[in-house]
RNA sequence: GCGGGAAUAGCUCAGUGGUAGAGCAUCACGUUGCCAACGUGAAUGUCGCGGGUUCGAGCCCCGUUUCCCGCUCCA
């Protein structure tokens, strides 16, 4: 039932009658690819960074951190982001084809280059623009200056108009080039220039790696040690799509595991059962859950080996988190750039190190999605259909819902109280319209677990009925024990 | 970024150039006896946005935005 497409377009749907997922601006007529959480949403995506949260600092070896998202211009230089988060592209409207521009120059002969920028120079009519292309041949020979003009943010696309593609040989069948960095710059003070350009982070992990000594030392940890944290991450996309899956703005769940250089193996490879286990133990099906480890021509600069952990949308299999080796390339790279040793200092064999570090970068927002995906259900009671999220306890927004099973003979009055005796140890809802059968599936469309019902037999032995929203089967028990009840339900 | 589809009430959708509609949902009143009950009444629309054609546009044309699907891409 999920391959199919429509169940993406039914989970949107519902997100929005239910107050999960709202589109960002949509009086404005929406902003492409951003999202906002609405009173369900919230609250699910809060419980899925508490358990992961509490899964990674409930214990002795990992601290927390919340690290700020604009950061130090030269964090990015270090980071190797500035120079290689770009990713110019160009289509050829003729064949389809789809090149990089900085890979183009490599694509084609000395002979073509020449012509090419020959060609732009004769044709080129405008006189601003001319001249620049005239002073830039002035200065360089038509090959390096055609490597320069593809760049160029100007001339680019009038190049780009003399060339053929080399698929299909079709000549101006490119698209315009689409020069940027992949970081969302801003401006630090009144002043916009080149001189207060700050980056919005595309990643939280570098504001792990320039506090590793700072948490260190403030907390005496000894390797092997972890730094947690949670923050939104921000990603100039050229392409949003598939709902909550690739947005420009986005939340991490990172956690930075700190170890010997000689246990990098041991530990990446725990840290990927662990992780893997957390997605099942919130009710993740293991059909629905792999890994797919990167081929070693793929990985990122920074890291010695790779694997993603995926998840079986309904548009097919799409990472949910990373687990990568980053070895010792982020803090070298940081001692390089700022002139500040990051070593580790090692009581007992009195040497200085620098650590490797193995990365786990969970997407909060495609968990969030995920674990929605995977609640989903569409199942016939009855002759009836019913629509059931079918959300881990932990992770359900609202834990229980209080129902008078009519509104007469003191039931709400009843029930009232029961709610009041429950709100604050408890998120609940309670509900006195219409049928009791329909509050049911109201309730069951939200991911509602437990569905408390006061009737007749309330009022005189204080009994109450909990229906369990996937099995619908009741059970009756005392309304003093039902803070009791939901305490041990909840907590498994 | 390319190609295809879509956008009308909160949701699902009908409306083929001539008065803006249905079902569900919502609200009020009445009724109520455990899985989307019923009656009566009410409220709800820049027909995504901007132009154009026309006596007249939700409908035709152009542009644009957003979503979905496929391709492409994802350091």
């Amino acid at each position: 039932m999920k391959n199919n497409g429509n169940v993406l377009e039914k989970i949107v749907s519902l997100s929005k009658r239910r107050g999960y997922i709202f589109q960002s601006s949509e009086i404005y007529g929406g902003l492409n690819g951003c999202w906002d959480y609405g009173p369900m949403g919230v609250e699910l995506l809060n419980n899925i960074k508490k358990e992961w949260w509490n899964s990674m600092t409930l214990r002795d070896d990992i601290e927390g951190l919340d690290s700020s998202i604009l950061m130090h211009p030269k964090v990015w230089e270090a980071s190797g982001h500035v120079d290689n988060f770009t990713d110019p592209m160009i289509d050829c409207k003729q064949c389809k084809a789809r090149f990089r521009v900085d890979l183009l120059g490599g694509m084609l002969n000395e002979k073509r280059k020449k012509k090419s920028v020959r060609a732009l120079n004769e044709n080129c009519n405008e006189s601003e623009l001319k001249s620049k292309i005239e002073k830039l041949l002035s200065e360089n020979n038509e090959v390096n200056a055609f490597d320069i003009i593809i760049e160029d943010e100007q001339l680019s696309g009038l190049l780009l108009q003399e060339l053929n593609c080399p698929q299909c040989g079709t000549k101006g069948s490119f698209t315009q080039a689409r020069q940027f960095n992949l970081m969302f710059k801003t401006f630090i003070g009144p002043v916009e220039d080149s001189g207060s350009v700050v980056y919005l982070r595309p990643e939280t992990a570098q504001g792990i790696f320039v506090n590793f000594l700072n948490v260190q030392n403030s907390t005496r940890q000894k390797l092997p040690f972890g730094i947690a944290q949670i923050g939104k991450a921000f990603r100039n996309e050229i392409n949003t799509k598939n709902f909550l899956f690739r947005t420009r703005e986005f939340e991490q769940m990172e956690m930075q595991y700190f170890v010997k250089p000689a246990d990098d193996k041991k530990w990446y490879d725990n840290w990927k059962e662990q992780r893997m286990n957390w997605y099942k133990n919130l009710g993740m099906n293991s059909d629905n859950l792999r890994f797919h480890d990167h081929p070693e021509n793929k990985l990122a600069h920074y890291a010695k080996v790779a694997t993603d952990i995926e998840y079986n949308f309904s548009f097919g299999w799409g990472e949910i988190e990373g687990i990568h080796n980053r070895t010792d390339f982020d803090l070298k790279r940081h001692e390089e750039f700022s002139g500040k040793s990051l070593k580790y200092f090692d009581e007992v064999t009195k040497e200085k190190i620098l650590p490797f570090i193995i990365e786990t970068s969970a997407g909060a927002s495609r968990s969030f999605m995920a674990f929605l995906t995977e609640a989903y259900a569409e199942e016939e009671v009855k002759g009836e259909q019913r629509v059931v999220l079918k959300l881990h306890n932990k992770l359900a927004p609202i834990k229980a819902s209080i129902l008078p099973l009519v509104n007469k003979d003191g039931m709400p009055e009843i029930a009232k109280k029961i709610k009041d005796d429950l709100r604050f140890k408890f998120k609940i809802f309670y509900d006195d319209k219409g049928a009791v059968g329909r509050r049911y599936r109201r309730q069951d469309e939200i991911g509602t677990p437990y569905a408390i019902t006061v009737d007749t037999q309330t009022i005189e032995d204080h009994t109450v009925t909990v229906r369990e929203r996937d099995s619908m089967e009741q059970i009756r028990i005392s309304s003093d024990s039902l803070s009791a009840f939901l305490h041990e339900k909840l907590s498994t």
